[in-house]
DNA sequence: GCCAACGTTGGC
DNA sequence: GCCAACGTTGGC
């Protein structure tokens, strides 16, 4: 299995909005870059990620699995975009602040620290984890600690 | 609201 | 195929 990031700005796309689309998931919809394609492209059903509420609150919010695997993007004609689905699995019960990802050493090479501005990122297994625990959850069981 | 970072576009 | 101009993202 393998992770991720999904950025949003929760003014547009808010985990409150996630959630309530339930186990439906919704279209990662709006992706213009090609990095952040080439990565949806890599995802496969069963991958998890991590949302992530840019602009307002900069913190990792809560768990999304891959609920389809990328499609075409709903919101275009030009075929090169298409996007997967997600669907929310769990809150973070402590959100995570970019602040405090930025003060640790161990995540001082994750993408949401490096290459910020990419909307849709690979998380390394080890930042999972350092992450979850962070934001006090078991990554295993999805249930607080 | 500003501005730095950086991806994309388009003229040559 | 280079690179300047431009547009967008996102932290502050």
């Amino acid at each position: 299995m393998k992770y991720w990031l999904f950025k949003s700005e929760p003014d547009a796309w808010s985990w409150e909005q996630q959630k309530a689309k339930g186990d439906e998931g919704e279209e990662w919809s709006g992706i213009r870059n090609y990095q952040a394609r080439n990565f949806m492209r890599d995802m496969k059903v069963g991958d998890r990620g991590f949302f992530y509420h840019s602009n307002k609150g900069l913190e990792v919010v809560g768990i999304v699995e891959i609920s389809a695997e990328s499609a075409p993007d709903s919101t275009t004609d030009d075929e090169r975009w298409d996007c997967v689905h997600v669907r929310a699995l769990a809150d973070m019960p402590k959100p995570v602040k970019l602040k405090e990802v930025k003060a640790n050493p161990t995540l001082e090479e994750m993408s949401l620290v490096t290459s910020f501005r990419l909307s849709v990122q690979p998380v390394k297994a080890d930042e999972w984890k350092e992450v979850c625990r962070m934001g006090g959850i078991n990554p295993k069981t999805l249930k607080p600690v």
